[in-house]
DNA sequence: TGTACATCAGTGAACGCGCGTTCACTGATGTAC
DNA sequence: TGTACATCAGTGAACGCGCGTTCACTGATGTAC
């Protein structure tokens, strides 16, 4: 059984990382302070280090957190095994936009501007592609159009990359989940910045009509 | 004529700018600092309050620069009024990613993270969307496709949008300009943000296979 | 062309601030016999 | 159950650092008559 003593740790490691997610939807990742997070916490900032090895270490665990709760987030949207494909992929695109709506911060930490000088360790960049994977099988089910115009050269990068992630599907199906998740990005990641306040256009209907060129299968 | 202060004026400006984007491109945008630039220029930091009311100033200054310095290389890739439309998008497209791919740093600037605090003033705002809007009037003279299952919603945001920035195009002209914009902006912002590295796929190659699906009109 | 004045560039000291990280140390909690 | 020891949490002082911004001031450049 766990020990008193280990259950505290991971109590006082998650309470800290959530006063690390209000400082950086309050002012961004450089606001994020290992010194003001302990004194929130009632104690010194020193102390923090018996948690965290560094402040990088810290922001490492919130963006492995953040992948995961994303592709999390995805995944469950799309599950249902007697389901439309189609509407599979829908709801799970929708998931993605609803999840970086929600928390714009956790969104652009990772997906916006990299902290300058923070090195991904390889299991966040394996998170990283998680949701992507995700969607590459839902849409290996869905009716594929004849693949148009296709280059050689990006199908062999695509077949190459396919089994590193676990995935068995076409170079043509990778391509269409890399698309789509591109272009649903373009989508959210500009709303999560509010370029479409000044605009009058409401995002969640761009979204849609982009989810008509995906479905459709031209991508 | 300009009389040899107000030349040395801009030229002091101007250098101050450039010292920032390299820090920019060194240290993300937090890593701009006055006291850095004028020590870089010769000078004390406070020398620079002569030419920079504050550091957003010299922000702002930044980020209008290079919102315009992007409509103007898009501009320029779309111009020739002979050339077929869908080559002059395809074009305007990939000057697009260049642009980004040249400097990612100053993409970030304007597509990354926005910098905490930081206000954008009303011009600024403006000319974030003359990329946009120098795509709508391209795609204006492609043949388009029958627009399917159109939201009636959006189409009027889109109405409504096109007058404020100069546009006389169709609600479904300026969809697909949006989404052309969105699209290709997710694939850039992917890769600037260097994504891509690890998976070992060409970006340019992927953008490629976003342009055909924005060209063929199903967005 | 010469003088008187206004404008502007830049200095240096100072303000108050917060940062990440190390170190030696105290006191509490847990473990082994 | 009691004692001896090891482990761990947290403190407080200190290190060295850079930041944006203000202010009163000096000295150079430009302008008007």
């Amino acid at each position: 059984m766990e020990s008193r003593r280990a259950r505290y740790r991971s109590e006082t490691r998650q309470e800290a990382k959530d006063i690390a997610l209000e400082q950086l939807a309050a002012a961004g990742p450089a606001g994020i302070s290992v010194n003001a997070i302990a004194k929130r916490m009632g104690m010194t900032g020193p102390a923090l280090y018996r948690y965290f090895s560094s402040r990088d270490d810290l922001l490492t665990e919130l963006i492995r957190d953040a992948y995961h709760d994303l592709a999390d987030t995805i995944e469950a949207a799309g599950r249902g095994d007697g389901r439309d494909p189609a509407d599979r992929l829908r709801a799970m695109l929708r998931a993605f936009r609803a999840w970086g709506v929600a928390a714009p911060h956790r969104y652009l930490l990772l997906f916006g501007t990299p902290v300058p000088g923070y090195q991904a360790p390889d299991d966040t960049i394996a998170a990283a592609t998680r949701g992507l994977t995700a969607l590459a099988d839902v849409i290996d089910e869905l009716p594929g159009p004849a693949d148009r115009a296709s280059s050689s050269e990006l199908d062999g990068q695509l077949a190459a990359l396919a089994p590193t992630r676990g995935l068995t599907v076409s170079p043509a199906t990778l391509k269409r989940a890399i698309l789509a998740w591109t272009s649903a990005h373009g989508v959210i990641s500009l709303e999560v910045q509010g370029q479409f306040d000044p605009m009058g256009v409401d995002p969640a209907l761009l979204l849609e009509a982009e989810l008509d060129a995906i479905v459709s299968g031209t991508r």
